[in-house]
DNA sequence: CCATAGTTTGATATTAACTATCAATTGACA
DNA sequence: TGTCAATTGATAGTTAATATCAAACTATGG
């Protein structure tokens, strides 16, 4: 996402374009798949912003998951963690989590339409997203 | 759930059998479908046993949670949801949450046997359980 | 049934993620 | 450049959840 894309998604949805903003979204670019938490974020933040304040990250987040720069996560480790969401997948990727050494990896195929369109159809639920998560075990932890 | 099939099931984890177990998981199994949360769980549990302490609740969430009695549900509404795990299930159902009235419904279908089966062959990870959460909009808020 | 030892409990203090408040600052637009 | 609403940073407040610890209870074996 570059800076006239992003100020035009902020614009759209009447908000500003803040140096802050840009430096929370610079962060989340540079740093793919880290699946980084708020105070993560934070502090890569301040590496080049030194002013930021933690509440301005908190509320960074917060705007970017209502319009969709970011998919808010939730891996059961006590806070909410994100990731870009990136507009040409269909839906967004999955997660395996590895209940033996907790590393978290993610899985291109989607292959939930089937099952969304059968939702649709018997429970005349339109589905908009979903968030799909696997526990196990991953290979390094199956081998040793 | 009878109470000794409980009372096996705690004493194969090397817990003991307490009024205040037994307390909380009578709630559970008079209330199917409701997605009780750890402070409503306590709140019930005290008509019938007002002694008990909300801390206790927690670590007896913590604990029917280890012990396959629950499993943890996330809502995203700040807080641990709970529902009996079903033994003769062969995954849990599915939850689907309407973005407009924050109504959650659920789906029996599975459907993913499929897609874990490709996991396993792909990626190598051993998948033992899933989380899947489809969010859109119901029925009732579609046609009104 | 009773004594014992280890577990569990309830009350309460503490932690940690997150939100609310508000005066000062900044960005968008004319 | 001036105006004004939006945004920020510092900080206080909130709340779900955990840690602590003395008292109470449960399982077990005699
Ligand atoms: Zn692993
Ligand atoms: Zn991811
Ligand atoms: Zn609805
Ligand atoms: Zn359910």
């Amino acid at each position: 996402m570059d800076a006239i894309a992003f100020k035009d998604k902020l614009k759209r949805y009447g908000y500003k374009l803040t140096t802050q903003r840009r430096a929370v979204l610079d962060v989340l670019i540079q740093r793919p798949g880290e699946h980084l938490s708020t105070e993560e974020i934070y502090s890569y933040v301040k590496e080049s912003f030194p002013e930021i304040g933690l509440a301005t990250v908190y509320r960074t987040m917060q705007l970017f998951e209502e319009i969709g720069i970011v998919n808010r996560l939730n891996f059961d480790d006590g806070c909410s963690r994100f990731e870009l969401y990136v507009d040409n997948e269909d839906h967004h990727h999955h997660h395996l989590i590895c209940e033996k050494c907790n590393k978290v990896f993610e899985v291109e195929n989607d292959l939930l339409e089937e099952i969304e369109k059968e939702i649709g159809e018997k429970y005349k639920f339109y589905v908009k997203n979903h968030k799909v998560t696997f526990y196990g075990h991953c290979q390094e932890c199956n081998e040793h």
